[in-house]
DNA sequence: TGACCAAGCGGACGTGTGTCCGCATGTTGG
DNA sequence: CCAACATGCGGACACACGTCCGCTTGGTCA
């Protein structure tokens, strides 16, 4: 019984295969848009910054990536991907709390991407609602798999459970409180974990 | 002891007397507004079109409301107005469970004007954290207070669990859940205060 | 009543996201 | 090696939000 795994393929590229000079397009479009992004802000850098800096027209940016959103949920995977690994060690590490383990992973990711997490959720059509989003829905998955094995017996909705954990760590929020010294992310962490041992008591 | 009131004026006016031909457009904007926006989606309607639709220019439109988000909070506004009647009689007509009461009322509020509120919400700077609307600021403080009522001996932080109640009820999750029959608002709501229950136990 | 002035007005403008379509180029079969 | 063609490219374009500044007009005071 293991965690769900997360496909990067749901962010990035669309189906098909892309020609070779294509493909250099798209990662050298990332590395510039990761760079962008690290120096100047997210909000601070738009779509033709990106396409300049990387020396392409926008209809190349767009291609690649149908959306501000779409680029960062791309820059995102990666982020994912390498939690992916810590979250496995820190579940082992404590067999009998996973879900505090992984509160304590997500918060972390949460503020440490706050932004690229916003723009991605912000830039989504209004008729999917907001949160659904291939990294939210893995970590859904994931949170729910924890709170079965934590709590086996629980009598509460595992799935609304797991979506009340986390909205509760929305980014702009644990971002805010964490910028203004009013906690830490372990602090939110610590918090959530409590959150959900009442819930599922 | 009672609630704390929700004052309009923090959403729509500005400082200082309006001129008297101001004053009258300020409340056709805002009635061509609700019609646009009931008519069309919120979404669909450009502030250029309210301001055409109202016969004055944007700048005009912008005079009084410096962004949509701010036209969005101001027809809300009144809702929220009309809802503190409906509230008072709930928690009154609820004396021992005014939190549930409260909770049915503003997930009601969520449902109707979800939209609004999305628009509200979404079209703030990004310094500060994306829930700190007076809307939003005055559902916590009235949920602190009813909390703190029905469950004075809470062994929880009663701030934490307000913005926990509140997330639980984002917008777009809401209209997501009822449009597609996943739940109805009085169940969303009868969640909900099953998880202040465990929480404040 | 008339002149003065600040408050108000309106649309041109700046910047951002996302679309579109004619043109270039990598790829493949002969 | 060359031709033909689909894939990809790039920038002009459409449309949105929000700003700015010169002109207009309601209100007031002599």
């Amino acid at each position: 019984m293991s965690l769900p795994s997360f496909d990067p393929k749901m962010c990035g590229a669309c189906c098909g295969e892309e020609r070779a000079d294509a493909a250099a397009h798209r990662v050298r479009l990332l590395q510039v848009a990761r760079d962008l992004f690290h120096e100047h802000g997210v909000a601070a850098v738009s779509m033709r910054d990106v396409a300049c800096a990387a020396g392409v027209g926008q209809g190349t940016l767009y291609r690649k990536f149908p959306s501000k959103g779409a680029l960062a949920a791309a820059l995102l995977a990666d982020a994912v991907s390498s939690m992916e690994g810590r979250l496995g060690q820190a579940v082992a590490a404590a067999p009998d709390a996973p879900v505090d383990a992984f509160l304590g992973e997500l918060v972390r990711f949460t503020a440490e991407h706050h932004e690229l997490l916003a723009e991605a959720v912000g830039a989504l059509s209004t008729d999917v609602y907001l949160g659904d989003t291939p990294i939210w829905r893995w970590k859904r998955a994931s949170l729910v798999e924890l709170l079965q094995r934590q709590y086996p017996q629980a009598s509460f909705p595992v799935q609304r459970a797991a979506e009340i954990l986390l909205d509760a760590q929305r980014p702009d929020r644990v971002a805010h409180a964490i910028s203004t010294g009013d906690a830490t992310a372990d602090q939110i962490a610590t918090e959530l974990s409590e959150v959900a041992r009442r819930l599922m008591a």
